[in-house]
DNA sequence: CACAAAAGAGCAGTAAAATGCACTTTAATA
DNA sequence: TATTAAAGTGCATTTTACTGCTCTTTTGTG
């Protein structure tokens, strides 16, 4: 998962629980305006701040084997 | 997927594959000071370091759904 | 269209991540 | 135990993320 459809996700799921950028922010204890850089793709945040969003929207961080697969 | 288990993850990954610091910094294009530091948990990486070095791994970063599960 | 709420962006200050260099500590093994 | 590779750390510098404030743009609803 690459950084455009990380965003694109989050963007998603926190449309999909009808909450508002303003909302998040404080929910997940990061200050709007490093939200709206985030989603708007100008910004390379810190684990800690990237943990916090998807915290506040249930999701969690993981890792995942890359499958080596011929055809694309 | 918390801190500390990011850390071991990809720390018991990269020994898994007799990968060395060294080695995996300039695969990932990461500095070793950076890499030494995650390593040995002081840090706080950016999401593009961090992909950088799941990336080098065969790793991805994904998001998980987190359950609420009654008892723990 | 008119209005309001939500989202996006410029600017500047502060905090902290990334980096390089040099040195220390730890671990493996001959 | 001596040697050496790998890992960990202190310090200083550069880069950049985070933040607040203000303003503009977009979106949606009457």
């Amino acid at each position: 998962m690459h950084f455009p459809e990380m965003i694109k996700y989050l963007k998603v799921r926190r449309e999909m629980l009808q909450v508002t950028q303003e909302m998040l922010a404080e929910l997940a204890g990061v200050s709007l305006r490093t939200l709206k850089q985030f989603e708007s793709g100008r910004g390379n945040p810190t684990l800690q701040t990237l943990s916090k969003l998807a915290d506040a929207l249930g999701l969690e961080l993981t890792f995942k084997v890359k499958t080596l697969s011929v055809n694309k």
